[in-house]
Parts: C-alpha cells; structure tokens; sequence
DNA sequence: AATTGTGAACGTATTCACAGCG
DNA sequence: CGCTGTGAATACGTTCACAATT
C-alpha cells in the first residue's frame, strides 16, 4: 500500500493523490453540496469558511485542493460552482455508479431503502441472496435475484461497485464471487478480513468495531478518573452529573 | 489531534498508544475470537499467522502488542487465551457498555436488532426517535421512547455511547442532545460534520461518502485503461470481460 | 531454532509560515 | 490587502532488520 494513488507515472500529466486526501475530497464535496442547497448559492467560499463547514484546518484543505490543480483565487476564495465541479470530475461523481448489494437480512434491507445512496449518483442496480425465502421478493422495487446469477447480472447492468451485507460466515464466499463478476470495489459491512486481489479494494464499514474503539476511549477517560489531577474548571454547568461514581473496571 | 491516546503524563506507567493501533487492536481482538471459537482453540499463535488473519504485516502487528507489554513468548508466539485478555481489558471490552440509539428508520430499526453489537459487549439499553408515529413502538422487545426524555433516561440508564441514524438534518441537534445527556463518544451515520466538545469523541460512518471513495478508485482504473502501456499479463483467465467499452467520461 | 520486541530508517500526512498573486 | 498555493519543518505511522530470549 503506496498511500498514493493515481496517473504521474514518471513524465505524466497529474500529480498522484494522497489516500487521506481522496478520502477528504469526498467529504469537501457533500459539504459544499449541502452548503450550496442550503443558505442558498453562495458563489465564493473561502478556504477557512470551508475548512471550518468540513472540520479541517485550512492549511490543509488548501493542500487537499492544490491536487486537483489551481481553482482557487487568490484574494478572494474558491468559486463554489467550479470546485463542485472540479472534485466531481475528480472522484468520479459526475457519472452514476452501480451497486450491487448481496445480503437482504436487516441490515441490507435498510441499506436498499436508504436515500443517500440514490442521492448521490449511485444506483442500486441488483440484489442478490441465496436464502430461498428471499429470492424472488421484492425490496425498494426491485426483484432479489439468487447469487449464481451475480456474474450475468453485474455483466449485464454494468455493475461495478459491490456491498456486502451478509453475515460473517459468506462474506468470503460472497466476495471471491463479486470478484470473478468482474466487481473491483467492494464496501464490505461484514466484520472480518476479506482476501481479494490487488487489483480489488475492499472498504470494510466494521459497526462493532467502531464501537469497541469508542469503548476504548471511554475506558480511558474513567481510567482518567481515577488518577483525577486538578479537576478544577472543568465543565462548569449542565451536561455533567458528579453524582455518578467512576466505574471501575471489574475483570473478566 | 495528537494520535496519541491514553496514559503517561510524565511520569506515567503505561506507554500511549497510537490512534491508528487502538483501531487494530480491535481488529485484532475480532479475529482472536473469530480464531479461537472457529477452529478449535489453538493454544499458541505466532505473529506470522495472526498478522496473516487479520490482513497486516507481522512487524506491524508485533509493534501494536507491544504497546501492551510484553506478553508474547520468545521462539514461541503468544498464548491466545492471555493475548484476548489483555487486548480485551486494554480495549475495555471485558465491561458491557451501553449504547442509546437514535432515530429509528430504516437504518435505525437494523442497528437495533444488529447481532453483531449484542455479540460483542454492547448493549442497547434506550431507542430515541421524536416521530409521533414511532415513540411508544416497540423494536427488538423495547420501547421508543421520546428523544426529549434522552437526558433521564441515558443517566438512569448509565448510557456512555450514542448512535445517531436520523437524517443528516436533524443529527447537529441529536448530539447536542446526547452530550447534554452526559455522552461523551458517539457513533455518527448521518453524512455531514459534527460539532462537539473537545472531550467528546465522534466517529463518522458515512455509507456515500465510503461509495465516493471506492467510485474514485474505479474512475482511475477507467482512466488507466485509456492510457493502457503494455497490457500483457494482466488477468489470464476469467473474470474480465474485454467486450466492455472504456466509459469516458461525460461532464455533468 | 524460532520468534518476539524494538531501535533505526523510511515513507506518509499534517502543519507552519510566507511568497506570490489577484 | 487578503487569500491561495506551496516549500520546509514537524509529527505520525510503517517497515526493516537484528539482538534478546525462550
């Protein structure tokens, strides 16, 4: 994993772009989509407006943008409509994407319901299962579809962008079958780790995980209250309640 | 944001640990349970195959540990049984944690009957939602209750973590919410920026956000193909089917 | 003999701070 | 004058490679 990505190969044309700047790149756009409908159309917005709306430091977004190329202008800001379209282009964001979603339990009914996909150029175009009392159904209007036919559906509809959201146990199976379907992106919900080819990236989206990491913190913090030092200034109104007693950790 | 977390204030007894491995460490954690109840507890692991496991390089996976303490065993590997304690006890996973979610949608109603949270410690001990036609419903054998009553209930309760699946719109007013109930980590899904207290810890899950960046990766290999230099080798066998025009690009 | 634990080297990402420019 | 764009400085994260240890 290079953390680079993209064309400069030796004489080329575009400087290649950081992982964590793609990544941000992404949030820029929803942010100046959702400021441009919101407080209607403004037209210039500067770096520190929009590092602010993003929450990022300027100096950062600022770098993020230099990839793209020069948009800004100096003195004044970026033009709303322009960076919009230049971060568009960029990502892909200007043509639909679409998705095939395998695995119609809770959570990937939830996911097929879910507006923010549509909302941003991204097009369920196939469900799949293998669960006979799930074929067959309908979900958000469209039929689900038993996974053998996954190679000719995604062929078929153009597909190229996969989501997982079975339970652990089919996930690798799941996927080694989106990958011979010519699938190349898959954003995996299932915990644990998927093998795949190079050429394949795989997002894993690990609810439980992100949990256990908040459970770090809020470990750290009780340990925290323990070794209290200067507790002092802290909090001086609502939202506290020092009635409640540290919590001490109790083993296993 | 320092990337550093935890302990060791000067003198301090315990070494911080880096952000980016207390996510691992989780991971790790996931795949050690995965291991030990799948093939039949193997008593003794090596950094070799558990890195393997879990998708990362074994130097990497030795360095987290590390930050533990030394609990492996030279020419040996490590006890399993003693490393899940101890990733266990550091990640506070060894405590059940409860977790009040808001916004009972779509997404909302498979978040709390989500087998993966329950499986792990967490426990959703309050639903929130301010829609009349939802308050007073029951999901997974609790009630809804209203979001008003949030404050009581989450202290009453003993709530450390809220999980917000509303609509980007409402989700600002949610977490102000949840930290004047006294909640200081929170699992966002809702896209967009949120604002909190320093001592609040926000970790975003945004689905779109996470297609837009694997759409980047796919616009990239697009653009690959039109720059193609010596196609050779590449993919011998099944899985890509050539007939399929490189789509260009179509300004928005 | 094998595998851990870790300094040192390297690479990536963020931040600073200011020259360049509208 | 103000804000962008970016080199230089710093901080963070990963990998190498080997001495320590069982």
């Amino acid at each position: 994993m290079t953390g680079q990505v993209g064309g400069a190969r030796e004489g080329g044309r575009q400087r290649a772009i950081p992982e964590a700047t793609v990544a941000r790149l992404a949030l820029y756009l929803q942010v100046l989509i959702a400021l441009d409908d919101g407080t209607a159309g403004q037209e210039i917005i500067s770096s520190e407006r929009l590092a602010q709306s993003a929450g990022v430091n300027s100096a950062k977004l600022r770098k993020d943008l230099s990839y793209l190329g020069s948009y800004g202008i100096r003195g004044v800001g970026y033009d709303v409509r322009t960076l919009t379209e230049e971060i568009s282009r960029i990502l892909g964001a200007h043509r639909a994407h679409r998705v095939a979603l395998v695995g119609l339990g809770n959570l990937g009914q939830a996911l097929a319901g879910y507006s923010g996909f549509a909302g941003r150029g991204f097009v369920i175009s196939a469900l799949f299962d293998v669960d006979p009392g799930r074929v067959g159904r309908e979900v958000g209007g469209r039929v689900i579809r038993h996974l053998d036919e996954a190679g000719q559906v995604c062929r078929a509809a153009g597909v190229s962008i996969g989501v997982i959201a079975t339970p652990a146990g089919a996930a690798q199976q799941v996927a080694d079958i989106l990958v011979a379907a010519g699938i190349r992106s898959i954003l995996n919900f299932a915990p644990g780790v998927l093998t795949v080819p190079d050429d394949v990236e795989v997002r894993p989206v690990d609810l439980a995980l992100e949990l256990q990491i908040l459970a770090f913190h809020e470990s750290r913090r009780d340990a925290e209250r323990l070794v209290p030092r200067v507790i002092a200034e802290t909090e001086p109104a609502a939202g506290f309640h020092p009635a409640e007693p540290a919590r001490v950790a109790v083993t296993t």
